[in-house]
DNA sequence: CAATACTGCTACATCGATTGAGCTTTGATG
DNA sequence: CATCAAAGCTCAATCGATGTAGCAGTATTG
């Protein structure tokens, strides 16, 4: 018996934490087979189902719970996986860290994850706790630099996949922009060839033109034009970043207003959609918009000809795959969106 | 030296992390050293600069990070402040997991954030998952059942505190549900009460009545009809569940359309405004209704008259302070809801 | 009845970091 | 030159769980 030697008068159970080796001093045994006891390895250890019971018992009585710490620095596995992600509270974040998170679970994982507002410092600080905490796995989620966080993981020898925005250091798993954009593209284009006397090339409004998938996403954008001999002016790429108040003001300093909008993001979304409510009702219902990335809402807004939905259960299918077959290749994989237009009962009502 | 004794050839850094008994026997020095000048401890253990700086310099080199696991286990204190929560993908919740971490870090936790579907034995186990990690402190989110979870924490010696749901066993921090639906209510009573003709109560739909924070709504919405003399039939209140889907099936169910409805939360939100949008135009420009919780788009859809938006900011400073300050009186703390009506202008165009 | 096999358990080293208790060495003081 | 203090380190125990090695007993075999 080495720790808490102190026999303590009453119940085994006052202030500190029971342990196995409180539990093996009431049973009368050892530390050893309390342990094999309650992690499952008692039958191939020889211990007699009897003595099992006697254990099993006292530990539920005293409400014990394995100190994991403990049990993690004591084996090599700690089966804890890692993801780092900018935001929780939008519907695409948010649905990658749920969906994650029963991913792992079902893989006998326990999921860790941290969000780090798209701070690069803080992304990179969250990696390094990550990694103290020895995750055996790290997903970063679009990650400004998510090659220095690579760079970390292979210096510790932990795997890393990145999610939703690629890096070169590690293998990645993304949506296909280039043809979620070109297809919602289309479909705006496609939509205001309805209306007469509109040729004007469309505005594209939020993200970064730094980071791979807003670029991509132009490229999709200006693919669609090109496609119909339009030519799209620089002015009209509004790659203001992605929040709600930079789409609102660069849109609001335009000097005649647009009659298409291709939004990057439903956090630019937000922003476009203020700015759609102040205009005066018979400007506003000139002006449709499609957005990349889903939201229920967003999805049934009036002025909202399609979003894409970006494929979540598949992106998280791949990353599983990957760390289960641990490819070190730094491969990019693409994944379909989902295009999703409005529907003919809603354009009909809710748009007139 | 005692782990990893093996004297490896080329660089200390092949296969396994590097431990401080790798720096120390880097830099020709005692494990103890490394640890104190690692953790900051070093000038009160009267270690030289020289040596700290060596041992830093070699620490960088090799690309260090503590062992958590050891380090908790070894230490008393853990760090680690634990969040249960049903879902992330909905405005709400993700606010609340978003800043609850935020918070955290910034009082020098490290959250980890758990979410459990809203199925009771799922919350039960991530809530006994996060004490085998050693939490200091469990915040526990809109459980089903915040007792059951207040029991085992009692056990382990550790915090609890319920956000969202009440419970008898521990601190709870809510909204004023009472207040926000009375409110709520109350705009669109007011709302309706411009068109002529219509004095019929109006429906209340999705949430469990079983559940705390549903109870208390229908309380304040019948409070507001009370008020008004008018009395709300039990056919009025479909308490059918979150799930979007439930909501809209409860709705497709109705022999007549309702003329305005409360709706009990973002998620039942959901299967409204798709039920609306399967209306022919003119039916559906008649329904107008309010929605406990908040969320950007839904707030500016057309038959939206108004959102009670829980203060997340205001919770979670309660949360934080009742940890602080370890109050286990199990009592209730209510904080008020921000009512968001629609604006004018959109009032005016949006709607017609 | 000795040799062997098997059952049922315990002892102890170990994972990596921390920390109280020393143990040298240098410097200052009487 | 002894004495004491302080500076600058190292030793070794410890946190709780795990698993190998091994020790008693009992059952089986020749």
């Amino acid at each position: 018996m080495k720790p808490g030697s102190d026999t303590s008068p009453g119940t085994a159970n006052s202030g500190k934490r029971t342990t196995i080796y409180d539990i093996a001093h009431s049973v009368g045994t050892s530390p050893s087979a309390v342990s094999a006891v309650l992690n499952g390895t008692w039958r191939k250890r020889r211990i007699s189902q009897k003595l099992a019971d006697r254990i099993s018992a006292v530990a539920l009585e005293q409400g014990y719970s394995v100190n994991l710490q403990a049990s993690v620095l004591r084996r090599d596995r700690s089966n804890i996986i890692g993801m780092v992600i900018p935001k929780y509270d939008n519907r695409y974040f948010g649905a990658i860290a749920e969906q994650f998170e029963q991913g792992a679970r079902q893989r006998g994982y326990f999921p860790v994850i941290t969000c780090t507002q798209r701070d690069p410092e803080l992304e990179f600080e969250a990696a390094r706790m990550l990694l103290s905490y020895q995750v055996e796995c790290l997903v970063v989620t679009g990650a400004t630099d998510p090659d220095r966080i690579s760079d970390l993981c292979h210096a510790a020898g932990v795997k890393v996949v990145n999610l939703d925005l690629p890096g070169t250091k590690a293998p990645s798993v993304i949506s296909d922009n280039f043809q979620g954009a070109l297809d919602l593209t289309r479909l705006l284009l496609d939509d205001r060839g309805n209306v007469a006397g509109r040729s004007e090339s469309l505005y594209f409004v939020g993200g970064r033109t730094s980071d791979h998938n807003t670029s991509e996403r132009i490229r999709g954008f200006l693919h669609a034009h090109t496609e119909r001999g339009l030519t799209v002016p620089q002015s009209h790429i509004l790659a203001c970043g992605y929040a709600a108040q930079k789409a609102h003001a660069s849109l609001a300093a335009l000097e005649h207003l647009p009659d298409g909008i291709f939004v990057n993001s439903t956090i630019s979304l937000e922003g476009v959609v203020i700015w759609l409510s102040e205009l005066p009702p018979e400007r506003r219902q000139q002006i449709q918009y499609c957005c990349f990335d889903w939201d229920p809402f967003a999805a049934l807004m009036p002025n909202c000809i399609g979003m894409a939905q970006q494929d979540v259960p598949a992106l998280l299918e791949h990353v599983f795959s990957l760390i289960k077959t641990d490819l070190s290749s730094a491969e990019i994989k693409h994944v379909a969106c989902n295009l999703r237009g409005r529907q003919p009962s809603q354009h009909a009502g809710y748009a007139s």
